[in-house]
RNA sequence: GCUGUUGUAGCUCAGGGGUAGAGCACUUCCUUGGUAAGGAAGAGGUCGUGAGUUCAAUUCUCAUCAACAGCUCCA
């Protein structure tokens, strides 16, 4: 007999081989039919496992994240069945289950293309396929066994997947007429999976390699019961209502125009304000914690990013040279704040008495950035950093990174952001050829930017392969209304960059010494950063930040007057109001208000000039009563100074 | 850059080998109406661009540009 124990504690006795979906059993058949995996000692695993010795088991049922990734696994191997049987000779990359939901899988189809027309027969194949019942079946086989049998099926993507894998730890998993190289663990069977919806097609390289052929990849997502795909596609229409690109359209905040150029935002006015408002807010922090503005130009000789690195790491990225008719010299548009930076350091001897000193600049820079990747105002050609450098003393960079964390989380909690993952992104543990500096200095700043999280309390995830080239980072990073993730906020130690331009400073023993470089930017790019900011907050601003706060509504033309009256009192009293005098009703002019996010509305008729009040409404709450107008501008400034959330 | 999809009025979209349509927005007129759409009339498009097939192309074919989804990249 072996002791297993459940999460809530309690411990219960069962034979040796027993598995999961008996143990489930046990307890209730509901339960068992509802169990799709369980995790023995941690592990997730097959429910059909023997458990053979003592040990802490959790049933996983679709309510667990661990449960749902095991159905979408399993349903990509239901996929795979069915394309098999629609195109046979197709050939199989990998299918795993995804993070923010679903699955896909990388197929070869031998040049045939595949349409949305296609996916529908696909569904439909599948759901013939699920019903089925079929029970996924493991087994292990040899190194040998599992060559010779991909090889028979002629299918070099799994052949290549087996050559990473030990003899010994190889298993197969077969559902009805489809068998996979996989580790699992996979569903009881087919007939789990009851609501089934590909979404979409596209090119993935083979091993994530440019190099390589590219792959068709296909993805879907399944569901126990139908409602939850209901549930699930309409909570997909709420994301894409929340796009930035939509929203910024519709609430006249920026545009794109060919002529002017791909990736190269053009501010309307209300955006250009809405953008000027946030970058204020900075400004006056920073020059809070004795950071000093700085502003450089829009171009750069060529030999200041040779001599940063940058131009031999980025010179295909970059907008190509200008060059001077005259004297044939070559600038660069700025890619980079950090070398002017560096040089306006260097403009006079620093004593480390002056240390540190921290250069900010909203400086606007330029990247050839791929023509695919461009993308709303997230990826951009053209952006403006909330750019700054600090050169301190060694001994200064703990302190001066943790106030620089303080920075970053403050301006987070203003705008309400909370939903972020700070992730300390590392140099590449294979290939080091990328990064320029000594692995001294490497060290160095790794462990500055770990001890300075830590002693932050910050929950931290650490990325390989994710550092500058010159430098360790800690990213601030926020995902967008569709799931995908975008870094915000970065810090950066750097003592690679004081080197390449010979920083120095005269220490207390009078002997010249290196700074040590912070490279920081809490939104990131303004551009980046309002367009997470439209997502999070569905196009609703805060109060302090919203284009229009107010929208004087008058019931018709007669009170034009006291409108007006208003209108000039809130103006006196700094509060961005516009009057709605078009010959329409109170009802078209509150649907419009409320369609365009304006936070409030006053209703001006004829009671409310005889009162000498406005009737108040808030944006998607309703009519709030009337007040007075000096009641009303203290209630804006209220919230204004508070910089309270929409809600 | 790669793979796939899309490209019709300011916006959202329908249509289809015989040179175009809806709703919203816009303009004018009527209406002066109390908390999410009052009525009427009007204006607006060489159907992304270029070439080919055809008596005829916005519709079919090819190329090109752009947008979208993903991959790769991201100082």
């Amino acid at each position: 007999m072996i002791n297993i124990t459940f999460p809530d504690g309690a411990v219960r006795q069962y034979e040796q081989g027993v598995s999961a979906l008996d143990i489930a059993k046990s307890i209730s058949e509901g339960l068992a039919r509802k169990v799709l995996a369980a995790k023995v000692n941690g592990q997730v695993v097959d429910a059909s496992r023997p458990i053979t010795q003592d040990g802490t088991l959790q049933l996983l049922t679709w309510v667990d994240t661990d449960g749902k990734a095991t159905m979408w696994h399993s349903s990509a191997h239901l996929m795979a069945e069915a394309l098999e049987a629609l195109y046979p000779g197709v050939k199989f990359g990998n299918g795993p289950s995804l993070e923010n939901g679903g699955f896909f899988y990388d197929v070869d189809l031998d040049g045939r293309a595949i349409s949305d027309e296609d996916l529908r027969k696909l569904e439909v194949k599948m759901t013939e396929l699920a019903n089925l019942n079929s029970v996924y079946v493991r087994k292990d086989v040899s190194k040998a066994d599992a060559i010779k049998y991909f090889t028979e099926k002629n299918d070099p993507y799994k052949l290549d997947n087996l050559q990473k894998l030990e003899d010994g730890n190889i298993t197969f998993y077969t559902q009805g007429n489809f068998t996979d190289l996989c580790r699992g663990p996979h569903i009881p069977n087919t007939g789990f999976i009851k609501a089934i919806k590909l979404t979409n097609i596209a090119g993935a390289y083979w091993m994530g390699d440019e190099k390589n052929k590219m792959l068709t990849r296909i993805y879907g997502i399944t569901f126990p019961s139908k409602k939850e795909l209901d549930e699930y596609l309409t909570l997909l229409e709420e994301a894409k209502k929340r796009d930035h690109r939509k929203l910024g359209k519709e609430l006249e905040l920026f545009a794109f125009s060919e002529k002017v150029g791909l990736g190269l935002p053009l501010w309307l006015p209300k955006g250009a304000m809405l953008r000027e408002r946030l970058q204020n807010f900075l400004q006056k922090a920073q020059i809070e914690s004795g950071y000093l503005p700085v502003v450089t130009p829009h171009i750069g000789n060529k030999n200041l990013y040779i001599t940063s690195g940058h131009y031999e790491k980025y010179g295909k990225d970059s907008f190509q040279p200008i060059h001077t008719p005259e004297e044939g010299e070559e600038f660069m548009l700025k890619p980079m704040n950090c070398p002017h930076h560096c040089e306006i350091y260097k403009v006079s001897p620093k004593s480390y008495k002056d240390l540190p000193v921290r250069f900010a600049e909203f400086g606007t820079v330029y990247r050839y950035e791929q023509h695919g990747e461009l993308h709303g105002l997230t990826r951009v050609r053209g952006f403006t950093q909330d750019d700054a450098h600090l050169f301190c003393r060694p001994d200064q960079v703990k302190e001066e990174f943790c106030k620089v964390i303080d920075l970053v989380l403050y301006v987070f909690a203003s705008l309400g952001f909370d939903n972020y993952t700070a992730q300390i992104s590392l140099r590449d543990k294979e290939d080091r050829a990328k990064y320029i500096g000594s692995d001294e200095n490497w060290e160095l700043a790794e462990q500055a930017i770990i001890e300075s999280a830590a002693e932050k309390g910050l929950k931290t995830v650490v990325e390989y392969g994710e550092a500058a080239f010159y430098g360790p980072k800690l990213d601030f990073m926020v995902k967008d209304a569709l799931g995908r993730k975008w870094q915000l906020g970065t810090i950066q130690v750097d003592y690679n960059l004081p080197e390449r331009f010979e920083l120095e400073y005269i220490g207390a023993d009078n002997k010249v010494h290196r700074p040590v470089m912070i490279h920081r930017a809490p939104f990131g790019s303004l551009e980046r950063f309002i367009a997470v900011l439209i997502e999070h907050c569905a196009g609703k601003f805060p109060l302090w930040l919203t284009p229009t706060q107010v929208k004087i509504l008058p019931i018709s033309d007669k009170y034009q007057a006291y409108t007006e009256k208003v209108a000039e009192l809130l103006k006196k009293a700094e509060i961005r109001a516009e009057i709605d005098d078009r010959s329409e009703k109170i009802g078209k002019k509150i649907r419009d208000a409320e369609i365009a996010k304006v936070p409030y509305m006053l209703v001006l008729g004829e009671k409310e000039e005889s009162d000498g009040k406005v009737a108040v409404r808030r944006q998607a709450k309703g009519d709030l009563g009337a007040m007075s107008v000096e009641e009303f501008v203290s209630l804006i400034q209220d919230e204004v100074a508070n910089r309270k959330p929409f809600e």
